[in-house]
DNA sequence: CACCTAATTAGATATATATCAAATTCATTT
DNA sequence: AAATGAATTTGATATATATCTAATTAGGTG
């Protein structure tokens, strides 16, 4: 896959205070003052991995009252644990370099050098990797209004109603009242290799 | 595990370079020009990057007339993976922490505080432990003499003969005319947890 | 022995980042 | 509205490290 995503992946769990918070909430959400306290450290330091953290997508938050409880994301951790098998099998780098070839074959065919897509491809599998390219600027984790995906999407292609709904349909995104959300990879519509 | 050992394995994964030397040599071995080559560094880059990679265990290398050949090896990225998958799973997490603290009782106990092994445990489970923790002082690939060997075993206990017999009966290492070397670890005796 | 090629070491430079104290924001409660 | 408690932001400091050039080492070959 992309370089970056491993990299960021790996430079972030490089660390000892990370790790450490890794293997804190595999246990269990906590808030930030606790892992603060089994660890021996101050808030803004807490604060500061679990920026690094959520980066990587690789922990997400929620709010009660007035603490903040943060939850690791275990579909990321089995992503990159699949990466690592991966790599260990000379066949499957081979099918990995392939797929990664395919793909920017197809990326480059359907945007222009500036990064606009000229058309939305008609074979399926084309079209999921134009689509999965095209979130690559989202959030994980964020809510959108609809008129902010909108705006989104408009830097690519003037159809924004279309490509919105196919985010839906594809389950690369959902709604709810009007928001709109990244749903996590193993969600997503697959291209199979 | 000890988590300086994960720490080192992902500071060291967290560079751009190195996640492509590692990419490289998955799909086989090469040599050191041949990487510089490849990714448009210098000779002394790609041995800072080698010699990182080296001492995480993650590559070898083998000489061939005069230039020197690295090898992936392949054992530790399994042994990563299985690390990131059970991480994802509390039950696994909880057994993993259970195991250390068992293990870490056990070495208290076997050893003094300058580090000597008091004496050779007679329980099979914690005899294991004791000789997995005599190994790590030992560098995966590296060929040792019978006299080196010996040497390195008497910093910890008189009896070097017996370890060094036990270290071949449990698979921790095999000998070749006279030279012993590491067996990549899922060789060695298991400790079922 | 002299030469060649590959690899390593040494030294210099530039960049990144982990941590903390102090100040600030944000949500909840009184 | 004021007060509280949690989290974040800011700014400072100290440390690590990726890369290069130049010099050196090591093995192999004529």
């Amino acid at each position: 896959m992309q370089l970056n995503r491993l990299v960021s992946f790996y430079k972030t769990m490089g660390d000892p205070t990370r790790i450490r918070i890794v293997f804190l909430l595999a246990k269990g959400p906590l808030h930030g003052q606790a892992i603060a306290g089994k660890l021996g450290l101050t808030p803004p330091t807490i604060t500061h991995h679990l920026n690094k953290l959520r980066d990587i997508n690789l922990v997400y938050q929620r709010r009660d009252k007035n603490t903040v409880y943060f939850y690791l994301n275990e579909s990321v951790l089995k992503q990159q644990s699949s990466v690592l098998a991966k790599l260990a099998d000379k066949e499957e780098v081979k099918k990995m370099e392939e797929l990664n070839i395919e793909n920017q074959k197809v990326i480059d065919n359907f945007f222009t050098s500036d990064g606009k897509l000229k058309n939305i491809p008609a074979q399926r599998k084309k079209k999921l990797m134009v689509f999965e390219h095209l979130i690559k600027g989202l959030k994980m984790g964020k809510k959108y209004e609809e008129k902010e995906l909108n705006e989104y999407i408009k830097q690519f292609h003037e159809d924004y109603a279309t490509i919105r709904r196919e985010f839906i349909i594809n389950h690369y995104m959902y709604r709810e009242n009007g928001i709109y959300e990244l749903n996590p990879p193993e969600m997503w519509a697959k291209i199979e290799g």
